[in-house]
DNA sequence: TTGTATGCGTTATCAC
DNA sequence: GTGATAACGCATACAA
């Protein structure tokens, strides 16, 4: 079923049923009758013969470490909201967390497979802006901070600061950190940074032993919350570089009766709809995962529609919202 | 860059190149300088153009009521993982709960624009079944069973039976049912069958106004919850039909200080990670999300490849796990 | 083993 | 307003 068999059924020719689906000019007689045709028919045109002849392939490819989870999954829900509105669908490059599984979709998306690419990122390496640097479509990458590439990220230092802040107005000396893999710049650097900037602002001392690095996990947490609780007794508080990690913690100090705050504080960047379930509820960092889905997917719209006067949009950083609860000790 | 552009530089006609790209016969020389020039210019031949030709678009349409849940992205995980072996990838069709955009979705996927389709669904209008008929591609339905189609769920009715029946040995006499749209036959129908069932086996007295239904939400529950327990006291336990809804019973309690298991038992169908950190922990029924993804993307693959002998891989029933915590009260 | 020619479904150009 | 036709990037039948 093709455009030509529409065209005979409606008595037209094929380029009168492109134009009536192009909104071109068409009288009411024939458009009535080629209506009925693709009604009767259920019609819709071959993506993929438009796409050769028009170059524009209405597709936009989404590459991630792993679709199920809470965050990623509501970046998709975002980019998947925006963009349908302007007719494009998402063609979905799920990478297991492999690099070289990322590599390879960026070279497919590269030579035109799609329109654009949104890449939620989370290392890069020389590789990748390797790759990118030859991508003959626009890409915008989100949650990574990229030189000389239009990105939507969050703010890690920031926010990592005020949760430091957060524990030291409230009378806390020790704090741990749990922070993740430093090829990560935004959830390993920048948020460490946030952390050492303000002890240092605060004139607490800096402990190299209560910095622990973890792999992101329940399990890391858990793991790192035994190595400093073990070998100390004078933390107060334990703040996580991501939520995932700070439910290790909660599990191991549940199961060693370390009762959370008033034995140690417990916080996190990163929030769940769990956060208010769980006890105690958890002082955490929330981001706006779907907003930087919607925003990188209308900044890359932008671009593919010409509309993007440069440089005022090339770098978006979103704000955060300090959720205060039961898991840090206040005064 | 198109395949002429390669064979220019290799000094080939396209048509090696095109061999050379699908395990033709080419001369170990062709071979070597294809694949330097591919190599130098990163090239990746056009999906859209191969498609036109052989009809096939390597593209598997998924239509889904919600990208960001967890039980979804979990099914998208499986069937990502499966698909990319077979190197096939995934076109989202999120359609936000919309029956209109299944309807939609259905349409663009019906002719040829993909090669195959799965089908995430909750209701199937008689809208559906028409426009499944039509399918010119083959479609794999996930989580509900519809006959005449291949599909893949879960044992809705089994479940709800053995999760009644464990309230009842544990001595519980009032239970109220907190259900769903019974259009959703899965999740609506077979779920307060097996309730209901298994209260009748055990000569329990069947009470219409201990089962409600709302509407999938942690708010449902909770507004349920408060009904229920405002207008009756010798409710012993709630068994919810989904986990969200059992999450707005549960904050209910806790608002009323309704001790949990003491007071009244909750139990529900469906799991999450943190089952184990809220307090008390849930008694609950857990399915297999990415097994369904995975075994659905099989049984596509299957027919797609041909060899799949009609009758024995149709209906894929998927068990359960049934999770014994805190929440009901036992003997 | 290689090259030439054709057609897949669509849109765009142009003449009518 | 309409129809004939070329072109998009590729795979393949066929000739060489």
């Amino acid at each position: 079923m093709n455009i030509i068999d529409i065209a005979k059924l409606a008595g037209v020719s094929k380029s009168t049923v492109s134009r009536y689906l192009n909104d071109g000019y068409v009288s009411e007689e024939s458009r009535k009758k080629i209506q009925d045709v693709i009604d009767k028919t259920g019609f819709v045109p071959s993506n993929h013969g438009k796409t050769l002849r028009t170059k524009k392939t209405n597709l936009i490819g989404i590459i991630l470490p792993k679709i199920s989870s809470e965050t990623i999954s509501k970046i998709v829900d975002g980019v998947s909201e925006e963009i349908s509105k302007e007719n494009y669908n998402i063609i979905l490059g799920n990478t297991d967390l492999s690099i070289e599984k990322e590599i390879q979709y960026l070279k497919i998306f590269r030579n035109k497979n799609v329109d654009g690419v949104i890449f939620v990122a989370t290392i890069i390496t020389e590789k990748h802006l390797e790759i990118i640097k030859q991508m003959k479509v626009p890409i915008v990458i989100v949650g990574q901070k990229v030189e000389g590439y239009p990105c939507v990220y969050h703010s890690d230092y920031e926010a990592a600061y005020e949760m430091t802040n957060f524990l030291i107005r409230n009378n806390h000396k020790n704090i741990a950190y749990i922070g993740t893999n430093d090829e990560d710049i935004s959830a390993g650097i920048n948020r460490k940074e946030g952390f050492i900037k303000c002890l240092q602002d605060n004139k607490l001392k800096y402990d190299k032993n209560l910095i622990k690095d973890a792999n992101f996990s329940q399990e890391g947490g858990y793991e790192k919350a035994k190595e400093l609780l073990e070998s100390r007794n004078d933390i107060d508080a334990i703040f996580c570089a991501t939520y995932n990690m700070s439910l290790g913690v909660l599990e191991y100090m549940r199961e060693n009766n370390i009762k959370i705050p008033e034995d140690v504080s417990l916080c996190a960047i990163g929030d769940s709809r769990f956060s208010n379930l769980i006890h105690p509820t958890l002082t955490t960092i929330q981001y706006y995962y779907k907003e930087s889905g919607i925003k990188s997917s209308r900044m890359l719209i932008d671009i593919l529609k010409g509309n993007c006067n440069k440089e005022n949009l090339k770098y978006i950083k979103l704000g955060y919202n300090f959720l205060k609860r039961e898991s840090v000790k206040v005064l």
